[in-house]
RNA sequence: CGGGGUGUGGCGCAGUCUGGCAGCGCGCUUGCUUUGGGAGCAAGAUGCCGGAGGUUCAAAUCCUCUCACCCCGACCA
């Protein structure tokens, strides 16, 4: 492709609306421009890397044995209703009503329309197992758009559904799956980290994110490692091994009041009595589906609240206002404890099972009470983990301390179980002519959000450095002067040379000084720069040069090709 | 939804406090010169100062309402 005969808006200055370093690349080398908040126009070297990305999918999916098909965007809402999800997904489901006057939604996930479709026409087991996938748009009415294409309204994903008659065959579609994950991420360039993780909206039995490890604040979640047994987890999900355990006691001390005069904070009580923060714990109020309940956890410790809200099977949580902390304990925040508490349910984290001897709030302003003893003085209504897991904790499996590390999510695969064959009626006969629900597991890769997640770490200050298979082109040929009839020449003679071996070339055409040229080519970020010039082309030579690396070498003009292959291999 | 902020030419911004010809840099157009890392000179074009209403002789500027966008939080396939 000419560059002139091609659209791409470089911007020399930094956009203002651009927070992150990829979405400012993205902006300033003419791969996108935002509509409205969360929507966003791609720009024909987007397109083309959309295109690179999407391919890679494609290719792997069909490997494991995916069918491709399309859903529609635009979906009746009965069967969203029907599967019970109209009620949870919340307000970021587009909804809309047609002509008729007949609900419609705009689709986030497809797992609603494509049990739909199978319900139709699988009956058998003989028909199973099987995975549909689809490259397509989607829509999300997100709270609060940002980082570009990272978080949109409108994306672009690649969403697959398998469909199992048993167990077994489940475990190896999903596996397929994992495999063609990996290999889909590497030859995209980008090591992904495959962590446990929440199962959220989707529901299901267990799910599993692919991690595009950052060190930059785009890195949305944070995730737990341990290096040595390869335990890997979203810190939603992360549960870990208490390393910190405060001295054993036996006796069961009286439980006292105390004043604790300007003390309400942890630090402050700890400080104020003198005893470690884990021998206090924490009384906090939430409101789960606008009823009160309290979460106690150690006070050394936070709460994770994926965790509470699972434990509880709550649609929604929030932590309760300052008003309702008063109204609900009879004391202002700072001063919460169990005992006492009358008709709201104390979800106690298990590392309290461990404490003798503590120390809660009294609900009473300045006032708590010393020497708690669970069972004796409150009665916990469920002990269960709540506990948010943090770096140097122990791993829940070799008991190594975990590291923590931010990644960008760009891939996910859910073990779905029978919750949408059983609410939508997607059944099949068995070989002793028995009926079960199909066992079905969801599985996402966002082809928008993995290459700007890329660009997270491949950039310097000069522009995009893209891994060779998602960049829009391999080669950008570049003669120092379109005015200089025999750069021109050469530049037109390699330009056909790579076109016929099947290489994308962009080929600077423009009447640009050098370096205009130069300039944008490191912005636009394509991995190879053959640059044509008077000095090495009095040699009969060209330059050629990789945008990851700062030395160019010298080659026979009627090398070129060669050159291009050779410097291919070598590059990320 | 709560908190904070910004809307002025295609982009980045000044001007707003203290009302008085709508500006600067980049980009764009034309011409001449230049030509290996974002050229120089000259001449141009481009504004409903986000929108509506009000105050005033006079509003980008003051007042009221409204819309959009950005940041922090809640949310997240």
């Amino acid at each position: 492709m000419r560059w002139s005969q091609t659209y791409i808006p470089t911007l020399r200055e930094k956009q203002s609306e651009a927070e992150l370093v990829s979405h400012q690349l993205l902006l300033r080398g003419g791969y996108i421009r935002k509509l409205s908040s969360g929507i966003y126009l791609y720009l024909p070297l987007m397109q083309r890397v959309i295109h690179k990305f999407s391919n890679i999918v494609r290719e792997e999916m069909n490997r494991a044995g995916a069918l491709e098909i399309t859903m529609s965007v635009l979906c009746p809402a009965e069967i969203w209703q029907e599967s019970g999800r109209y009620n949870t997904v919340g307000k970021e489901q587009m909804r809309l009503t047609d002509r008729h006057n007949h609900e419609m939604v705009l689709c986030g996930t497809h797992e609603e329309t494509v049990t739909t479709l199978i319900r139709g026409e699988i009956k058998s087991y003989r028909q199973l197992p099987l995975n549909l996938y689809q490259i397509q748009v989607k829509f999300r009415d997100e709270i609060r758009p940002r980082f570009g294409l990272m978080r949109g309204r409108e994306f672009i994903m690649k969403d697959a559904y398998s469909f199992d008659a048993t167990e077994e065959s489940f475990k190896e579609s999903y596996q397929k799956m994992v495999d063609a994950y990996f290999r889909i991420f590497n030859r995209a360039g980008l090591d992904v980290v495959k962590v446990e993780s929440d199962t959220g909206a989707m529901g299901g039995k267990a799910a599993h994110e692919f991690m595009f490890l950052v060190d930059t604040n785009a890195g949305e979640e944070t995730i737990l490692i341990c290096q040595k047994c390869g335990y890997s987890a979203n810190v939603e999900k992360a549960i870990f091994r208490d390393l910190e355990k405060p001295a054993a006691e036996n006796e069961l001390k009286e439980m006292e009041t105390v004043d604790t005069p300007n003390a309400s904070s942890i630090e402050e009580v700890t400080a104020f009595l003198k005893v470690d923060s884990r021998k206090l714990v924490k009384t906090l109020l939430y409101i789960a589906d606008d009823k009160p309940i309290a979460a106690l956890v150690r006070g050394d410790r936070e709460v994770n609240e994926i965790k509470l809200k699972n434990s509880i099977n709550a649609i929604e949580l929030r932590m309760a206002t300052p008003e309702e902390i008063e109204q609900h304990t009879g004391a202002p925040v700072g001063f919460s404890g169990p005992v006492g508490l009358k008709n709201i349910p104390i979800i106690t984290d298990s590392l309290i099972m461990d404490l003798k001897n503590f120390v809660v709030g009294a609900n009473a302003f300045e006032k708590h009470l010393v020497n708690v003893n669970m069972k004796r003085d409150f009665q916990p209504t469920k002990v269960v983990d709540i506990t948010l897991a943090e770096a140097d904790d122990g791993c829940p499996h070799c008991g190594n301390k975990l590291i923590a590390q931010k990644g960008i999510e760009v891939g996910n695969t859910f073990m779905l179980g029978t919750k949408y064959s059983e609410a939508l009626g997607a059944k099949f006969l068995d070989d002793q002519g028995e009926e079960h629900p199909i066992i079905m597991g969801s599985y996402g890769i966002g082809i928008t959000r993995t290459p700007q997640a890329a660009l997270e770490k491949y950039y310097d200050e000069k522009g995009i450095i893209w891994p060779k298979n998602i960049a829009p082109y391999l080669v950008e040929l570049i003669p120092i002067s379109m005015d200089n009839s025999n750069q021109v020449e050469t530049a037109d003679k390699i330009y056909k040379m790579l076109i016929e071996a099947n290489i994308d070339v962009l080929y600077d055409d423009r009447h640009e000084r050098a370096g205009v040229k130069f300039n944008d080519a490191d912005l636009v970020g394509i991995p190879i720069r053959i640059t044509i010039g008077d000095k090495s082309l009095k040699q009969g030579k060209i330059e050629i040069k990789a945008r990851c690396e700062k030395e160019f070498s010298l080659v026979d003009v009627d090398n070129t090709l060669e050159a291009v292959k050779q410097l291919t291999k070598k590059i990320k």
